[in-house]
RNA sequence: GGGCGAAUAGCUCAGUUGGUUAGAGCGCCUGCCUUACACGCAGGAUGUCGGGGGUUCGAGUCCCUCUUCGCCCA
């Protein structure tokens, strides 16, 4: 066998690995073996959330999708028919910005190309750098079946959106209204609420009078508080409360608008808050959501006077409203040449500091201005219903569980869905008009005239929210809206889905209502909601802050294993994990030195077992395993059961989540921290230590050290496979039978079970008695390599320290023997756990007022926890209330703290006087 | 303004239904290149579990309150 070097080079063998588990077909699902499609296997299925197509693999992806890899890679492992389905999402507004963008350095518009050579332009773009996320999650391990690669504007997935757009139209939950809506009038388009994005900001709140129209009391007016002065032109009343005593004078009288000096009618609206500013509302139907309500109440007229893009600008509606010197302003420009004019009249009262949420756009910051036009909306309430059901009733889980109150909350104030985007890069409209007849024409089929007249029919300009198709991610991608689609009977519902917080509304819950609405099921019964990655200030990383981590860079640097081990071991139950982009070895040599200690462990196993064959262990006799192979297979048993708790059930037995398993499950930190800790701390620090003599000796029992060896590590490889898959993967296929088991991949082996090996405690004694010599080393400073001798006292149960004296002596370096009486002379101590001393007899070099202090303040210590344990003992009320093994574990605790209370007042007695 | 959540070692975080002498990683201190590993080994230090009150035999864990911070929705 060739020598392998001290450090593991990702960079050799990351690729060709991949390669060769791609080749083989290892991630390739086979729907005929699931069970729901009549073959032997549970299904286990995630869907990616898909990145945008022209996106980059950033630090979120590499969390999100190590995540989905991790629990893919150990179902596949546990024996499910393992799916996960990859691909992308057309991402209409932020793909046909980069485009525009594009076309704005060559000094053009969209409109300069008409939309067919914009969109023509726009797949090209899209064929020549799309998709190359898909090609970089191959660099961090992601284990998808890229065969069922998926895009939501593909033909495919398109036939389910319009099948869908004109199936909720049939049923009465699509429509189209006619309301002010958020506007971004940078992307030109509508946003739905959720895109609207709140960021508080210091604005102004300017109180305005508005005077008393009709003469009459010249001094009377009416004052109103407004942060958005410029749209006092469109005002067209003033609101109070009907039960405001202060306007009761004023209501039904009209007032001036002070910037135009048309009178306004004062009306009553129960909508108006009397608490916030003055308690009158200035009414601007056409740019403010509650005024348009309120307008629409009243029958009140709509003017508008701001264009599209922002500027105030006259339209047929708003004839002769605005004033030569604020026309073609910008809307905070007019704004401030508002309150100018509006101080200049002397109807500004006064201005205050306010603080308040604005709304962005979510894909460019813009503020958001609120417009009146006609959109499409979906009717969000009894979609919401059966998605809010399935979580009062346990089909679906959201961990961590503090989301699922968010989830209800949003879900019980549902809006309805505005879909409309007025984009030219995404899924057309279904909708026709026909010049002659007032109805639109819905249809699956592209109409080339109108099914009534005849006459010409024309398509609605707009095209449809990206999440309108992404909605249906999880049952467009596996062929509906066939429902006999072979790989949606077998792969549907899919399992868990897995993202950050932020689009739990934007996309999962819309998810959940699309499932029930058209599959009659969840789509998924778990919804684990990681953290996000932040740098060292607590950032969240983004590409406009600079302070995003390539992952692909860390792959380069550290190797993919350590990304995902740094990642995976960080990222506790929906805690945020930090990282800084500035120091990467910081960051990441956790995972590095994680995956470098694997390597080492294995590059000790393989020179020291040798080249002839390694017997399996179930063929080894029991009789012959010594004390630490018993108790390293114990661990191992430990181990696994650690981890199959930390990751839980794989699904609900029933459909529903039964209490005890709800909160269960997914705990990836805990997962990771228990293979590492056996890894580590138990089979490199301590087994592989004790094999040491083993297998350089010979005989029978190295053979018997070499198939534990080979037991323990090959199961210590498959439990951490899933998080670091490569670096176990290229070990394991070293291992003596390693590739000539199973498929020949650890990637499509089992995932281990327990052996039933009894947990050995008596090892326990040989590491505190080694772990007590050393601390002799250290506390007199014997050099490493230089030996001395050392007696365990052991006055009752000295038979492991007895029959495992040499083992150690030799992790310890010292010298040991047992004995019923300690030696004579000056010493250094140590009382052991169980009540055995250890005595260093170190002649000239012991320091008896240093033994001494040492001992008295332990046993200072231990006395004043006894004394605390045995007031608690002794209360009736404790023993009579606590449950039994409660006391029962404090009667065992008391026993063992008072014998080895005695032993350290024995000691301080004979040492020091 | 409404809702949800967080506050535990210098830092990042575990701590599942109340019952261990409160843990891990990183960082820190001391000594070691002991031929698998210095990306390592051995030993060590560090917590009034945000403040206050309460329930309980028993509270980091449950309740109330205050402070600070975060997220979501108006």
């Amino acid at each position: 066998m060739a020598a392998l070097p001290p450090t593991y080079d990702p960079k050799t063998t990351e690729r060709e690995l991949y390669a060769r588990w791609e080749k083989a077909g290892i991630f390739t699902a086979d729907a005929a073996r699931s069970k729901r499609a009549g073959g032997e296997r549970a299904p286990f299925t995630i869907v990616i959330p898909p990145p945008n197509v022209t996106a980059i693999l950033h630090m979120g992806h590499g969390l999100d999708d190590t995540v989905q890899d991790v629990i893919v890679r150990w179902r596949r492992m546990s024996g499910d028919e393992t799916l996960w389905v990859p691909g992308t999402d057309h991402a209409g507004i932020a793909t046909q910005n980069v485009v525009e963008r594009s076309l704005a350095a060559e000094g053009k518009t969209r409109f300069d190309l008409g939309r067919e050579a914009f969109i023509t332009r726009t797949e090209a773009f899209v064929e020549k750098t799309g998709g190359t996320i898909l090609q970089q999650l191959r660099a961090i391990g992601a284990s998808c079946d890229w065969t069922r690669t998926a895009y939501t504007l593909s033909p495919e997935l398109s036939v389910a959106v319009r099948e869908v757009f004109v199936t909720l139209f049939e049923r009465g939950l699509i429509y189209r209204g006619h309301r002010v809506i958020h506007w971004c009038p940078r992307c030109l388009t509508s946003l739905s609420d959720e895109e609207a994005e709140h960021a508080e900001e210091e604005g102004a709140l300017h109180y305005v009078r508005y005077a008393l129209a009709g003469g009459g009391d010249a001094a009377a007016s009416v004052t109103v508080a407004t942060t958005r002065p410029e749209t006092i032109l469109a005002d067209v009343a003033v609101a109070v409360h009907p039960e405001d005593e202060r306007y009761a004078g004023f209501i039904g009288k009209s007032v001036l608008n002070p910037l135009l000096g048309t009178p306004i009618p004062v009306i009553t609206d129960a909508m108006v808050d009397p608490e916030f500013g003055t308690g009158a509302l200035k009414i601007t139907p056409a740019h403010d959501h509650i005024d348009f309500e309120i307008g629409s109440r009243h029958g009140l007229p709509m003017p508008s006077v701001i264009s599209p893009e922002g500027f105030l600008e006259e339209d047929q509606s708003a004839d002769g409203l605005v004033p030569t010197e604020l026309r073609g302003l910008d809307r905070v420009e007019a704004r401030k040449r508002s309150v100018d004019m509006l101080r200049k009249s002397g109807a500004l009262a006064k201005t205050e500091k306010h603080r308040h949420a604005i709304r962005h756009c979510y894909r460019c910051d813009t503020v958001v201005e609120p417009r009146l036009s006609d959109q499409w909306f979906v009717r969000m309430k009894p979609l919401a219903e059966p998605a809010l059901a399935a979580v009062t009733s346990r089909e679906i889980r959201i961990l961590p569980e503090r989301w699922e109150a968010v989830y209800v909350n949003w879900l019980e104030g549902i809006r309805d869905w505005n879909i409309s985007r007025q984009l030219w890069w995404g899924h057309r409209i279904p909708v026709w008009y026909c010049d002659r007849c007032p109805d639109p024409i819905v249809s699956r089929t592209t109409p080339d005239k109108c099914p009534s007249c005849g006459g010409a029919v024309a398509q609605d300009e707009d095209v449809l929210d990206t999440w309108f198709s992404s909605w249906l991610w999880p049952f467009s991608t596996l062929g509906w809206p066939d429902k006999d689609a072979e790989d949606l009977r077998a792969f549907y519902p899919t399992d868990v889905l897995v993202s950050a917080p932020d689009i739990l509304f934007f996309w999962i819950a819309r998810m959940v209502m699309a499932g029930y609405e058209f599959m009659g099921k969840s789509p998924f019964h778990t919804i684990y909601l990681h953290g996000l990655a932040r740098d060292p200030q607590h950032r969240k990383m983004s590409k406009s802050l600079g302070n995003g981590i390539d992952p692909l860079d860390v792959v380069d640097r550290y190797g993919a294993d350590a990304l995902r081990y740094t990642v995976v071991s960080g990222l506790g139950m929906g805690a945020d994990i930090t990282l800084d982009p500035d120091d990467l070895e910081k960051s990441f040599g956790v995972g590095r030195n994680f995956a470098t200690k694997l390597w080492n462990i294995g590059r000790f196993l393989l020179t020291n077992i040798g080249d002839e064959s390694v017997a399996a262990l179930s063929t080894i006799e029991p009789s012959r395993l010594t004390l630490a192979d018993r108790w390293v297979l114990g661990r191992l048993d430990a181990a696994i059961e650690e981890c199959d708790a930390a990751l839980g059930s794989a699904r609900p037995a029933g459909g529903v989540w039964p209490e005890a398993e709800l909160r269960a499950g997914l705990r990836l930190s805990e997962y990771a921290e228990a293979a590492r800790r056996f890894v580590w701390n138990e089979l490199a620090d301590w087994y592989v230590e004790t094999t040491k003599a083993r297998l350089v000796d010979g005989g029978p029992d190295r053979d018997v050290a070499r198939a534990v060896l080979v037991h323990v590590f090959d199961s210590a490889l498959r439990l951490l496979h899933p998080i670091v898959p490569f670096i176990t993967e290229a070990l394991w296929q070293q291992l003596p039978g390693g590739a000539a088991r199973e498929s020949g991949f650890l990637a499509a082996s089992s995932w281990p079970i327990r052996g039933g090996h009894e947990p050995v405690h008596e090892f326990e004694r040989v590491r505190d008695a080694v772990i007590a010599l050393r601390q002799i080393r250290a506390d007199y400073n014997i050099a490493p390599a230089k030996p001395f001798s050392a007696t365990i006292v052991a006055s009752v149960d000295g038979k492991v320290y007895e029959s495992e004296r040499a083992l150690i002596g030799r992790l310890a370096r010292a010298d040991v023997s047992v004995s019923s009486t300690p030696p004579a002379g000056a010493a250094a101590h140590v009382v052991l756990v169980g009540g055995a001393e250890l005595v260093a007899p170190l002649a000239g070099i012991v320091d008896v007022e240093k033994e001494c202090r040492k001992l008295r303040l332990e046993l200072d210590q231990l006395a004043q926890q006894l004394a605390q344990l045995t007031t608690r003992l002794a209360s009736e009320s404790f023993t009579s209330r606590a449950p039994a093994h409660v006391v029962e574990g404090e009667r065992a605790k008391e026993k063992e703290w008072v014998s080895r209370r005695e032993s350290l007042a024995r000691k301080v007695e004979s040492l020091c006087g």
